[in-house]
RNA sequence: GGAAAGGUAGCUCAGCCGGUUAGAGCACGGCACUCAUAAUGCCGGGGUCGAGGGUUCGAGUCCCUCCCUUUCCA
């Protein structure tokens, strides 16, 4: 494909600064990445920026709990990307956060220009309010008892246990879950953005026809609406105590972080520019020049449960303050975990870290998501069976397998020299080499996010020319004299091939794609989308070293073991020993025999919280862990360190012994025990209760 | 409660505007091969296309009803 060169400005959607990346950011980040690089193999300028997303009640409130500023928390979950993103090969142009001067600079542009253009207005709302907290509660922040099914401790907006729906003002005794205090309606002034104003609604009919035929049908719902289904105003400001930017000439009131959020795009790319790095990735223009140009291309990465924000206030946002809208968003499902085999319930499932901590490699994960990634709202399933099969047939067997069944001949016989292209296979040649056979088609596929239908393509591709190959039988040439021309000839037709597959998996497999390039000895240029030009006979290739490993089902099994406590029941472990050598030896050694009741009744053993976990000096095993037991705080230090890193732990459950033996230890006194299974190093598994649980509840 | 997406071989999924015996990959069985970090090739078994109605010369593909799964609801 020769398009003329095009810029892009693309984000992803940011997350929020209160945790690590969960493997739904992480699958968004690979779809945004493989497309991104599919431009850039095209010749295209992509910009593309991310960001944490740090305002909001639930870090101000994690923070408190913490007893550290929001800042701090911020800073601390920020600390931790870069791992993440360099380890999951994403090519993020910048990384940046919404609580940034340039961010409040521009959200407050953008209400000023909203407000000049009479979208902004206020009114009086009343709400619960934590009387001992002295603050306004989020639906999320209010329990009681529901006024259907009278279920205790249920969430202020919809029962999970009868599953009505209702306003936080209907529940029974309704209690604030930040103080247990019992709220009072109190009233305050906010602000509103008049997305119902007959302008925006027009400008958004128009602007959502763009979209995704799904995402348009759903946005056509929801401004065409009718009676209480009717398009509603968007409350943006919040009350102090809040953690966020300040709405000018109005104290005491912050915008609600929604707001902020998307313009955090934008405050990212200001700060791309103002560091210089645009300048240095080529880009000339200021960033008011940029971000108002005609030739940017702004795409928006987005999941389907944010589908609201981003086509019709963000849209209607910039347009009425008089800038840039977007030109398109890419809506993406979720990922699910194998059905009911792994209940989101019991834990992080897929956790990206642990993705990480375990040595896999990054490309079969982004291989196994492009393989089942559409340009639909769908969701798809990550299954580990199906995981490893895919990476190893597909990868490892079809692709890999290609260069080391043809290079050692190249290397052996052939000084590293190609030979001339073998001419009964022209029919390949010329598929390989056409535009519409094959890069135009291909190309069409990725430009679309048909992920799924582009490794299919590859894979029929692959598969021919194993075919080719295996009808060629290299092998059997090299046994015979005479022949030795015609195996030169197969061989390096087969790696002139392997060359090819590889720039079309690029986008997918850019480590794989760098390390081809070195071994074929290829120019940069030579490595961009669409080539036509075979190696001629007499290029030296290097010696081949294997590409890529094969994924080990152990790993898929290490990789979902953690947090879940019912793996087996306990009472089993003397079978569940057997079935791993390591923990045969810790566990079956030692038949405790029978029991009672009562002597189990001994054991105090509680729900915990972690409220914070840091390394020690001087141990390379412990981490400090404060524990939230409900009643009281406590510390244990626990030889965990070699498993898992501190800010995984914090905010987690898990369970303690709290009637164990106060025990001192060189770095201060250890009051518990929280409990793991494995044989230990990074095989050390913390349990964890299913959710519902609260810090204090005891085991039994 | 409202809405969306989906329910096709053991698994993961293709099947565009309805048209000859429903496809692929993986898994499974057999054969071949041995260049390749046991990879590859060939052959084969296996599906009442969620259920029931309807439209049609003809439906996995259109319409209706129901069931199930997942998700969203500012």
């Amino acid at each position: 494909m020769t398009a003329a060169p095009r810029n892009y400005f693309v984000t992803t959607a940011l997350p929020y600064a209160n945790g690590p990346f969960h493997i739904g950011h992480i699958m968004e980040y690979i779809q945004a990445d493989i497309w991104v690089r599919f431009q850039r193999l095209q010749g295209h300028k992509v910009h593309w920026m991310g960001a944490d997303d740090a305002h909001g009640a639930p870090i101000m409130l994690k923070a408190e709990a913490e007893g550290i500023t929001p800042e701090e928390l911020v800073g601390r979950i920020a600390a931790g990307r870069p791992r993440s993103l360099n380890g999951f090969l994403l090519s993020f142009d910048h990384w940046h956060s919404t609580h940034s001067p340039e961010n409040t600079e521009l959200s407050q542009e953008i209400y000023r220009a909203l407000k000049a253009n009479d979208l902004i207005y206020d009114k009086p709302v009343e709400q619960f309010f934590d009387p001992v907290k002295n603050m306004f509660l989020a639906d999320r922040y209010i329990k009681g008892e529901c006024p259907n099914c009278h279920a205790p401790d249920q969430y202020g907006d919809a029962c999970e246990n009868c599953s009505s729906v209702y306003a936080p003002t209907d529940l029974i005794n309704p209690y604030s879950t930040l103080s247990g205090a019992k709220p009072v309606r109190k009233s305050s002034d906010h602000f509103f953005f008049k997305l119902s104003d007959p302008r925006c609604v027009e400008f958004l009919t128009e602007w959502t026809k763009r979209l995704q035929p799904s995402v348009a049908n759903k946005a056509s719902e929801w401004l065409s609406g009718k009676g209480d289904q009717e398009l509603g105003d968007w409350d943006i400001s919040r009350d102090a105590p809040y953690f966020g930017i300040p709405i000018p000439d109005a104290p005491g009131k912050y915008f609600y972080v929604w707001l902020d959020a998307p313009v955090g795009y934008l405050a990212a790319l200001k700060n791309y520019f103002t560091t210089g790095k645009a300048k240095a990735n080529g880009e000339p223009r200021s960033f008011e020049q940029f971000i108002s140009a005609d030739d940017v291309q702004q795409i928006h990465f987005i999941g389907k449960d944010i589908i609201y924000f981003h086509t019709l206030f963000w849209p209607a946002m910039l347009k009425f303050a008089g800038r840039k809208i977007p030109d398109n968003v890419y809506v993406h499902g979720f990922i699910q975990l194998g059905g009911s085999k792994m209940s989101k319930s019991r834990g992080t499932g897929l956790s990206p870290v642990r993705y990480l901590d375990l040595g896999m490699n990054p490309e079969w994960l982004r291989y196994y998501l492009a393989a089942k990634l559409n340009a639909n709202v769908e969701d798809i399933d990550f299954n580990p069976d199906d995981f490893v099969a895919r990476v190893n047939s597909d990868l490892v067997g079809k692709y890999v397998n290609i260069a080391s069944r043809c290079a050692g001949f190249i290397t052996k016989r052939f000084g590293g020299k190609l030979g001339a292209l073998d001419p009964a296979a022209q029919q390949l040649q010329q598929d390989f080499a056409s535009d519409a056979e094959c890069w135009n088609r291909i190309g069409e596929l990725y430009e679309g996010r048909e992920f799924g239908k582009a490794m299919r393509e590859i894979g029929t591709l692959l598969d021919r020319v194993n075919q080719y190959i295996d009808s060629a039988k290299p092998w059997e040439l090299a046994k015979v004299a005479g022949e030795e021309h015609r195996l030169h000839q197969v061989c390096s037709t087969a790696l002139n091939f392997f060359w090819y597959l590889t720039v079309l998996l690029a986008p997918v497999l850019p480590e794989t794609a760098r390390k081809v390039q070195a071994f074929l000895r290829l120019s940069d240029a030579q490595m961009r989308w669409g080539q036509h030009q075979w190696l001629p006979a007499g290029h030296e290739i290097g010696t081949y070293e294997h590409l890529l490993q094969r994924v080990d089902p152990k790993q898929l099994i290490a990789l979902f073991d953690t947090g879940e406590p019912e793996v087996k029941p306990a009472a089993k472990a003397t079978t569940v020993a057997s079935t791993k050598p390591a923990e045969a030896k810790a566990a079956a050694d030692e038949p405790v025999g029978e029991i009672s009741i009562d002597d189990f009744a001994r054991i105090d053993l509680r729900i915990a919280r972690v409220v914070a976990a840091e390394t020690v000096e001087g141990s390379d095993k412990l981490l400090k862990l404060t524990l939230d037991v409900g009643d009281s705080q406590r510390t244990v230090f626990s030889g965990i360190r070699s498993a898992y890193a501190p800010e995984q732990l914090v905010g987690r459950l898990t369970l303690v012994l709290v009637n164990l033996k106060p025990r001192k230890m060189r770095f201060g006194t250890s009051e518990g025990m929280v409990l793991a299974a494995g044989p230990g190093g990074k095989d050390i598994f913390l349990l964890s209760p299913d959710s519902g649980a609260t810090a204090g509840m005891k085991v039994k």
